[in-house]
RNA sequence: GGAUGCUUAGCUCAGCGGGAGAGCAUCGCCCUUACAAGGCGGGGGUCGUAGGUUCGAAACCUACAGCAUCCACCA
């Protein structure tokens, strides 16, 4: 027999090594339709997060789910290197020890960077045991294994064939802590409080001075102008003269562009081609140089004079007290502007001109856009996300792929150095000179292959035949840029095809009080500390049923500990159930014939909840499918059906019939709740009679049309009524809940052996049937009830006449409803049909109760 | 400067065209042999504000306010 009370930490023993072992999370049932994902490949960086399982579990419930449904399903587990975020850390790690990158050198630093991903990727697989993941691990991939470097080679190398690749000068994000370019998506920005300077230059052939506003002084060592707008009438007579740089004495000319807006500063803007990207542009219109004034670390170069070697901040400091010592300063003011942040170091970041590789995004960004304005687009969920994709592909710049870093994958470019030419190739190229990139690419560059890659792309796999494109991504809405636009439009450019049909996008979880978990707040939540107290069903749970879809949740002990709950209250459900079927009991059929009316519905019931749930797991609605399960489990199988059935059995009529249905009930309850807590659910679904070696091997509860009957749903919403109405009646007249009661009913009841219920439950030591009534009255469509209690008739009057007044208000309604042409013509008929249904109960209830008061007259 | 989301019971959140819901908290009564991590019952809401559309609006539209997030090259 089971326990009292559900223990996770012993439900939860053993039973993920059992599946593993079993081979029930290997896909591969040619006979079954297929249906695939991969999994959002956590990077190699650290201990999962609550983030991870908000990205993992909904996966798990699509794949037990869909097992269910009788798919053959294949999830394909697998980790990112993740690059910069990987090198970062291990940098650090060995910065602890003294050492720097350089110190190793590049092959020795790999190896330290190889250990790393070893540990990582075993305390990942512990946790994806943890959390209960149904993954394929005969399908495992790693972003730089083999098979995955060979596909982002040949997506390169294509590309650069097609001219989708090229390397160019241009200004890009430069981190200088990690040292590497960035692309835009890895800067962040925040509004930051900086200084303006406003520094005076003089004029050359007059004795005027202009005055010029900068956050960035120390990159005047690379201007080459002046710009004002055309239209400004304040510099319109100095445009063609030169002005003296007071940084360096240079003397640059001062030039007018209609991108200089006129009411920013002093509208005399500085131009610095390589380290601003729009200055970058008026060089390149006016045929400037392009001066680096920085050096990789952000120090400052020859160019610089006397400050070269300095930081970018410590020269910038000495400089403006240079040019205020020789009274060139006019003013410094506080200033709030947009500043970018190296998403991995935290670094201020520096635009420089520099010498990378790129992917020019606008051909491949007009075939997503194309695609999705067909039919074979890729859904979002919810719809609105798709915007953000657009968005993105609308607006895309040209990606910078190469990072100066070590761990990823090499550039497969080779420079020779005595011919001084560039080949792109899947191999070395053979002969004297040939030197590899030094670079590596972004590690999105290898993400963005994911779907199709870990399939076997670019060969023609069984797996990529089967399996590709993917069913379903799911995901947060933090990474569409990152990672979702990339993969669509990778996979469309090489494949052909969208890499999965539908995007289920869910939001961030956050503290207790909304925050964003983050390190620097310290606020971050364990999942295993979680799992140590509540058990993995219930995070489960709690992280897949606590939010509306795409929308941010809290997280909350509270909600933990209900989930929780939620479960106990199965589990004892179960329990009561198999205590009552006795430890022989053989499951059999129903006999639909011998059901009795309690028996019809529940079972009706149960078969609405089917329905439902089941058209929203569809949907991937998880906290609306879990919803109308909570309800059905609570209130129409523990709190009413579960109940009567001990007045049932204890009457020893229609024992077998009870049973089965008690078991089929309890049975498909555990069926459902089972892709949500499949730990819990496999204890408890072992513990029934006549399973299967393990509930995965089971099938989701069918939906039963025949069994399926409002009408039978009828007699139980009489009998609820009445339960809560007698005991409402017991708490405001301040009876114990256990008093002695009389009930009365005006006609037969039509329900055989009423009384026996009523009195296990209301108390009632008698139960008349058609008869003459006194004391206070309930009134129901097709009945009347009373309590003979001693009449206080005045009491009496006023509590009918008050359900009077109601009803009159609700037939006066129902008549209104039903009385406008508009409601009749245009609300849909279902709605006009329940509407006349419950109109002429309201006056049938309203015909009883005046009845009943002319009684009383 | 653009864009999106949120604003519903004390708290955290569902609902998103046909009669205001859940969990927790609160109050009252119950150790009833599935469950006290429980049961039963109760109280508590002009659904941010103002207009509009509709037979009917918490839900749709418009404006406004507050909060949050994303994007953007204002030197």
């Amino acid at each position: 027999m089971l326990d009292k009370r559900y223990d996770p930490k012993a439900v939860e023993q053993g039973k993920y090594q059992t599946w593993k072992e079993k081979g029930y999370f290997t896909a591969g049932d040619k006979s079954k339709q297929p249906f695939s994902l991969v999994i959002p490949p956590p990077n190699v960086t650290g201990k999962l997060h609550l983030g991870h399982v908000m990205d993992t579990v909904p996966d798990d419930i699509i794949v037990r789910y869909k097992k269910m449904m009788g798919y053959d399903v294949l999830w394909v587990p697998g980790m990112d290197h993740a690059g910069i975020a990987t090198q970062a850390k291990v940098e650090e790690k060995l910065r602890k020890q003294g050492i720097s990158r350089y110190d190793l050198g590049r092959e020795k630093f790999l190896e330290v960077a190889w250990d790393w991903k070893k540990e990582y990727a075993n305390t990942i697989h512990e946790q994806w045991a943890k959390i209960g993941l149904s993954v394929d691990y005969t399908r495992e991939r790693f972003t730089l294994d083999e098979g995955l470097s060979e596909a982002v080679k040949k997506v390169f190398v294509t590309l650069y064939e097609e001219g989708l690749i090229y390397q160019g000068e241009k200004i890009i994000n430069w981190d200088p802590e990690l040292r590497t370019a960035l692309s835009n998506v890895e800067v962040l920005h925040s509004d930051d409080e900086g200084e303006f300077f406003y520094f005076l230059y003089d004029i050359e052939g007059t004795s005027e001075q202009i005055v010029v506003a900068t956050t960035r002084p120390e990159t005047m060592f690379g201007d080459t102008a002046v710009f004002v707008n055309p239209k400004d009438p304040r510099y319109a007579k100095y445009v063609g003269h030169n002005v003296i740089n007071p940084a360096n004495g240079e003397s640059i000319p001062l030039m007018a562009d209609p991108y200089v807006d006129v009411e920013f500063g002093t509208g005399a803007m500085k131009c610095t081609p390589a380290h601003d990207p729009n200055d970058f542009l008026l060089a390149k219109k006016y045929g400037f140089p392009f001066i680096k004034v920085l050096d990789e670390s952000a120090r400052m170069n020859e160019k610089a004079g006397e400050y070269q070697g300095m930081d970018r901040y410590e020269c910038r400091k000495a400089l403006v007290a240079r040019i205020k010592e020789q009274g060139h300063l006019q003013k410094i003011e506080k200033f709030v502007h947009s500043v970018g942040h190296s998403e991995r170091s935290g670094a201020v970041v520096e635009p420089m001109l520099s010498k990378q590789w790129f992917v020019k995004m606008k051909p491949l960004a007009e075939r997503v856009l194309a695609q999705q304005a067909s039919p074979d687009k890729v859904e979002f969920l919810p719809a609105r996300f798709e915007k953000v994709l657009l968005r993105w592909m609308n607006e895309v710049d040209d990606w910078c792929i190469s990072r100066q870093l070590w761990w990823g994958h090499r550039i497969p470019a080779y420079h020779n150095e005595l011919t001084g030419e560039t080949i792109v190739s899947m191999e070395a190229p053979k002969g004297e000179g040939w030197k590899q990139d030094e670079d590596v690419l972004d590690t999105w560059f290898s993400s963005a292959l994911w779907p199709f890659a870990t399939l076997g792309w670019p060969h023609k796999t069984p797996d990529y035949d089967r399996y590709f494109p993917t069913s379903v991504l799911n995901t947060g809405y933090d990474i569409i840029f990152f990672w979702v636009a990339r993969m669509v439009f990778q996979s469309e450019h090489f494949t052909d095809k969208a890499p999965f049909k539908t995007v289920v996008i869910h939001g961030l979880i956050r503290d207790e009080q909304g925050r964003k978990m983050s390190k620097s707040l310290g606020n971050g939540i364990d999942p295993i500390d979680v799992i140590d107290h509540y058990g993995v069903d219930a995070l489960r749970y709690f992280i897949t049923t606590n939010s509306a879809p795409g929308l941010d949740m809290r997280y909350s002990d509270e909600k933990l500990q209900a989930a929780a709950n939620y479960l106990n209250k199965i589990w004892n459900a179960t329990r009561y159930v198999e205590m009552t079927l006795g430890e022989d009991y053989v499951p059999t059929n129903i006999d639909r014939k011998a059901l009795g009316a309690l028996e019809k519905f529940i079972l009706s019931r149960l078969q609405a909840t089917i329905k439902k749930v089941q058209s929203k797991m569809d949907e991937y609605n998880f906290l609306a499918a879990s919803g109308i399960l909570y309800d059905f489990v609570y209130d129409d199988f523990c709190s009413f059906y579960l109940e009567m059935s001990k007045v049932s059995l204890a009457k020893k009529e229609d024992e077998a019939t009870v049973k089965a249905v008690l078991y089929k009930a309890v049975r498909e309850i555990i069926l459902m709740i089972y892709p949500y807590c499949p730990f819990i659910a496999e204890e408890l679904y072992l513990s029934l009679p006549g399973h299967k070696d393990s509930i995965m091997l089971e099938s989701y509860p069918v939906y039963d049309k025949a069994l399926h009957s409002p009408k039978a749903e009828k007699l139980g919403a009489l009998l609820n009524a009445i339960l809560s109405d007698v005991r409402g009646y017991k708490s405001a007249k301040g009876l114990a809940p256990n008093a002695s009661i009389r009930l009365a009913f005006d006609k037969a009841f039509p329900f055989k052996g009423i009384e026996d219920y009523l009195g296990r439950f209301l108390f009632a030591s008698e139960v008349k049937e058609n008869a003459s009534l006194r004391g206070d009255a309930f009134v129901y469509e097709d009945t009347t009830l009373t309590i003979e209690e001693d009449v206080d008739v005045e009491t009496l009057r006023a509590s009918l006449l008050a359900d009077e007044k109601t009803l009159l208000f609700e037939v006066s309604r129902g008549e209104k409803m039903l009385g406008n042409p508009g409601f009749l013509a245009k609300a849909p008929k279902e709605k006009v049909d329940a509407e006349k249904e419950k109109l002429s109960a309201n006056q049938a209830k309203l015909a009883a109760v005046r009845a009943r008061l002319d009684e009383l007259k």
